[in-house]
DNA sequence: TCGTGAGCCGAAGCAGTCAC
DNA sequence: GTGACTGCTTCGGCTCACGA
């Protein structure tokens, strides 16, 4: 185990690739709200795959670096022979929503997990093409920071990735000054919640769309009770704020939930109906009449709340899921930014060494006037 | 005022493809 | 086989905004 261990380490090349150029964000407190808008212009707002030539024609039109969000950020895979993007679960948060936090800590995950695929001129070391991010969320901020990202500078990125012998590059500053920003405004603290939020879990299908995908890039096909080990192989608990009781079992839930809608064929409404049909072939199919996402929440527990497509909506119930309208969704979310709120700025009064003498839910009752 | 870092820009170099 | 061309990566100089 431990030789495996030395042999995966050795073998790892971490290159800068593309990311030692910048990509144009903006203002701090815009977020990824760019790479949500390229999402939205490259796919032209339809959830599909399509051509990498399309999508960089589409982007170059706007007048930005295309390589840092179809290298970096989405999926790439070559079907029979053309060089695609692949519509998944970022794809879907950009499409369904506007843009807000929550997309930003979902895309900030594809670039830290580092599964981005294939295409024909690729080499080998961009299909994970962070891996320096990778290893320094999880090396630094999550082993040795406790999530405390106080000390997540671009010096210390710099320092950490030009000691490592994996890094094989002439330079290490500019990649660290963009990491650093990249982290910053994509909000990596919020990465060590303990509790399963709503980030966590479009994450959780995230990770399972790439690392599938990925497989299959080399023939490789997994059975779904393969899924949870094809996770915690991955790292994906670590680079989301550590296991416990309420994540695992969430995962046990969110894994049917992945399985019952069809993977990444959840994605496509005539793949959905084609399924659903197969499983019942007395359905009668009826058009949703509205078009927006619907959310799909766990009896035993509402915090897992999962978007899915309004087509999806009968699988889920099939698979032990309550399906809540667009505007039950916007009210827990605002629920829960409220309650995020709160707990951060409670985190700042505690640094600054403030104590407060009430919990969050006796703040709560006060602000919301009692009721 | 000064230091830092984002953003812009372009040059250099590598690898693959294609025409001759 | 060779050279031109293309696509892409890598690097760094420069400008400008911002905060101390």
């Amino acid at each position: 185990m431990l030789l495996l261990f030395w042999r995966i380490f050795l073998e790892e090349v971490w290159k800068p690739g593309s990311f030692t150029k910048n990509f144009s964000w903006g203002r701090n407190s815009n977020g990824l709200v760019e790479l949500h808008s390229i999402i939205r212009a490259g796919f032209n707002d339809a959830l599909e795959d399509v051509p990498r030539t399309e999508f960089r024609e589409r982007i170059k039109k706007s007048g930005h670096t295309e390589y840092i969000p179809i290298n970096f950020f989405l999926f790439n895979r070559t079907i029979a022979g053309v060089d695609m993007i692949c519509a998944d679960e970022l794809v879907f948060q950009a499409l369904s929503w506007d843009h807000s936090p929550a997309f930003d800590k979902v895309a900030l995950f594809a670039f830290l997990f580092s599964y981005v695929g294939k295409w024909k001129k690729a080499a080998a070391y961009q299909r994970r093409p962070a891996l320096w991010a990778n290893a320094y969320v999880l090396e630094r901020v999550a082993s040795k920071y406790n999530w405390n990202t106080k000390s997540v500078t671009a010096d210390d990125i710099q320092n950490f990735v030009q000691n490592d012998p994996r890094y094989k590059a002439e330079t290490s500053r500019k990649l660290a000054t963009n990491l650093n920003f990249l982290l910053h405004i994509g909000k990596v603290q919020d990465f060590g919640e303990k509790r399963p939020g709503r980030w966590w879990v479009d994450c959780l299908f995230l990770a399972l769309d790439r690392l599938i995908e990925d497989s299959l890039i080399d023939g490789r096909t997994y059975r779904t009770s393969e899924y949870i080990n094809l996770l915690s192989h991955s790292k994906f608990f670590e680079l989301t704020g550590g296991e416990n009781l309420e994540k695992q079992l969430a995962t046990t839930h969110l894994i049917r939930l992945y399985t019952a809608l069809g993977g990444r064929d959840r994605l496509s409404e005539d793949a959905v109906r084609d399924k659903i049909l197969q499983e019942e072939p007395q359905f009668q199919s009826m058009r949703v009449n509205d078009s927006r996402p619907r959310g799909a929440t766990h009896l035993t527990n509402p915090r897992i709340l999962k978007s899915i497509s309004p087509f999806c909506a009968d699988l889920a119930k099939k698979a032990g899921f309550d399906v809540i309208s667009p505007d039950e969704m916007d009210e827990m979310q605002a629920a829960e930014f409220i309650r995020g709120r709160t707990e951060s700025a409670l985190a700042v009064l505690n640094e600054k060494g403030i104590r407060p003498n009430m919990t969050i839910e006796e703040l709560l009752k006060i602000t919301r006037g009692g009721a």
